[in-house]
DNA sequence: ATACAAAACTAATAAGTGTTAGTTTTGTAT
DNA sequence: ATACAAAACTAACACTTATTAGTTTTGTAT
């Protein structure tokens, strides 16, 4: 076994990430143990210290994998030549595409992001706002070109970050609704309430 | 101390689910230890057990409380002869109330409901989905009175739940934003989005 | 003042936590 | 085949958890 730290080593890391944020999401960070974990990767709990440094650790590389896509995304949207609208439904669109996508890692960044230790923690909270602020100014934009109702930004910023968020609940009682007729219906609903 | 199990007894009672409502809602009720809520109550933890029950026992008291406050408006909702879009706007407005006058329970019961133990998790969802069933069905009776867009209730139901419960979120940065704008700014998006 | 129960306390229990140490197995490069 | 490191294992640690038992304090009705 020469190879460092590679392929078979980083996917094996790899799984316990993705069993980590599936164990997370189902029982909660602080309610989920390393036992747990160590059963669904089919190993005794001390083994998984041989492919990562701790528990938090398993947390804080999911939150931030899940951070830096939403923030690369929205980087890419404020480059197009779009109007607001279109870049508001772009940047919603690619929320839902990610929870249907990355169900697990999404949730967990939603819900367990206040058990990171410092500084991961406060690093995690200053992107989010980040990502706050940059979607405030598209809105700020739309407004002032009279695209959109004249409505606070910050208040459209949470309705609409909320409700994407909502699919979390949606995921378990997925019978009868189609994704595409949920991703066309709810773009309708938070777009329409947002133009004049 | 003749009194079997009334005011003074139950005074202390509620002085500690109130607290355990805010130690839940900050640390997450798995995070939250009997020790740290007898800190708050001023007492040492064992003596927390003349007035409870069981620390999942406080979870309950929280988690139904603010089911029966949501059921009993929605029914009284139900009753009023409004058309579709004042009944919403008024369910809508019930929770941003909620979320601003109970913020701690509310708070909680949306985060925490599963780590109830059995039955009353299943009673709980039961009592959810029925809320939601009930919202569904004004929603559609507004469809079908062309008041409302073409959407699909569920989705409708989903996107107006998940914006209030996204509150959470803002109390902590409520400065520069009255309640009031908030409130009519958040109705005017989710109202507008709905209607034809 | 006495009686009595509510409610506080201290001490302890059994179970579970993340993690470390030390050892053995496994698998590949030479 | 030998060497060697990656990665598994067992055993254990130090700590925290909710909760119970047993005892003492507190406060009120008589």
């Amino acid at each position: 076994m020469t190879k460092i730290k590679t392929a078979k080593n980083s996917s094996k890391k790899d799984l316990i990430i993705q069993k980590g944020a599936g164990l997370f999401r189902t029982k909660g960070f602080m309610a989920a143990s390393m036992r747990d974990l160590a059963d669904e990767v089919g190993v005794e709990a001390p083994s998984l210290y041989n492919h990562i440094g701790s528990k938090g650790e398993i947390l804080q590389v999911i939150c931030f994998k899940v951070a830096a896509e939403f923030t690369a995304q929205l980087e890419e949207t404020e480059k197009e030549n779009w109007n607001a609208a279109t870049k508001i439904e772009a940047l919603i669109r690619f929320h839902i595409s990610m929870m249907a996508n990355n169900f697990d890692e999404v949730f967990v960044a939603n819900n367990d992001w206040k058990y990171m230790d410092e500084p991961f923690l406060t690093n995690f909270l200053n992107q989010r706002r980040s990502y706050e602020k940059k979607m405030m100014a598209i809105i700020e934009a739309g407004i002032k070109k009279k695209e959109f109702k004249n409505i606070h930004p910050y208040v459209a910023v949470l309705t609409l970050l909320s409700a994407v968020r909502g699919l979390e609940y949606w995921h378990k009682s997925k019978k009868s609704i189609s994704a595409k007729v949920l991703e066309d219906d709810m773009i309708k609903h938070l777009i329409t309430g947002l133009i004049k």
